[in-house]
DNA sequence: TGCGCCATGTCAGAAGTCTGACATAGAGTC
DNA sequence: GACTCTATGTCAGACTTCTGACATGGCGCA
C-alpha cells in the first residue's frame, strides 16, 4: 500500500474525528435495517428526553442548521412520527413531540443504537469513562471559548 | 427556552458527536477565509505526510468514501493543487502528490488549524492528552472490532 | 493457463446538508 | 408607543456526500 512514515495517528484532533467517523458509520449500519438515519434518531431521541423541543433547539440538539432540521422535521410530521400541533404555538415557536407512532419506532432504534455505545465502551473501566466524559467536556468548553455565539449549525 | 429535565448530556457518543462537531465547526471558521473545506484540507494534509497517497487510501484517511474523494480530487487536480501523473500509474491506482502550489496552499491552512487543535487542548495536562489518546484508541478499536471490514465508507 | 475474488478508479443519479434570504415575534431601550 | 436587536420558522437553490453500477487490474489457487 503505502509508506507510514510520518504517523498522523497522534493528533488528538484527528483521533477525535476517527472515532466520531466509526461511531457514526456503526450507527448507521445498525439503523439502516430500521429505515432511519442517524440524525433521524438524534431528533427523535431529543424529543424522546425532552418533549416539546422547538425545531431550533433539536437542530442545535443534532448538530444540524436549523435549516436542515426543518426539512427532515417536516418529513417525520409527514410520515406521522412527530406532531406540531398548530395550537400549542407560542409566539414563532412550534413546539414538536412524538406520536405513539415515533415512540414506537424510536423503541428499536434507540436498544440498537445503545448496543453500539456499549460495544465502544467495552473494555474501559467506570473510572475510563469518567475521565473521557470529562475529557471531551474540557475540549468542547475550550473550542467554544472565544466564540462569538453567533455561528451555524 | 425547554425543559432540562433528562440529562442527555453523560453519555459518552452525544459527548463524542458534540465535541467532533465542535471541532469541526472551528475548522470551517479558519478555514472558510483560505477558501478551503475541511475534506480539502484533509486530503492536502494527507497528501503532504504521505506523499504518493492513491485516491482510495485519502478516502480512507478523511473519512469519507472513494467517490466523494474522487469528485474532490479531480477539483484539485483542476485548480493545480494536486498532480497525477498517469506516467506513476501502478496498475489501477494512480499515486497523488501536492504540487508547489498545493504546498503553499495548505501552509496557511495547517497553521490554522493547529492553532484550532491548540485552543482544544488548552488547560489539559500532558497526561491528560495521552489519555485522551489512549481512550480514543481504544473506542475506535472496539467500535471496528466485530467488523466484516467491507463498509463504505 | 484459466478462474474466482477483491480492490481500485470512475461515472451517474439520489439524498442530505448547507448558504442565503425573507417575514415575523418577543425583549429590551429610548 | 417606536425603535433596534435577536431568535425563530420557512422557502429556494447550490453544494457535498452518498449509493449504485460498471470496467479494469492484481493475486491466489486449481
Amino acid at each position: 500500500m503505502a509508506q507510514d512514515g510520518v504517523d498522523l495517528e497522534t493528533s488528538v484532533g484527528y483521533l477525535l474525528k476517527e472515532a466520531a467517523s466509526a461511531l457514526r458509520a456503526e450507527m448507521e449500519a445498525v439503523l439502516r435495517p430500521l429505515g432511519m438515519t442517524v440524525t433521524h434518531y438524534s431528533c427523535l431521541e431529543l424529543l424522546a428526553q425532552r418533549p416539546g423541543l422547538s425545531n431550533s433547539e433539536l437542530a442545535r440538539g443534532a448538530f444540524v442548521t436549523r435549516q436542515s432540521m426543518n426539512v427532515l422535521l417536516q418529513a417525520l410530521e409527514r410520515d406521522g412520527v412527530v406532531s406540531r400541533p398548530v395550537e400549542g404555538r407560542v409566539g414563532k415557536v412550534l413546539p414538536a413531540r412524538l406520536t405513539e407512532r415515533g415512540r414506537r419506532s424510536l423503541a428499536q432504534a434507540s436498544a440498537a443504537v445503545r448496543s453500539v455505545e456499549v460495544r465502544m465502551l467495552f473494555g474501559m473501566t467506570e473510572e475510563e469513562q469518567s475521565g473521557a466524559r470529562r475529557l471531551l467536556r474540557s475540549m468542547i468548553a475550550s473550542l467554544r471559548e472565544a466564540d462569538d455565539g453567533g455561528r451555524q449549525p
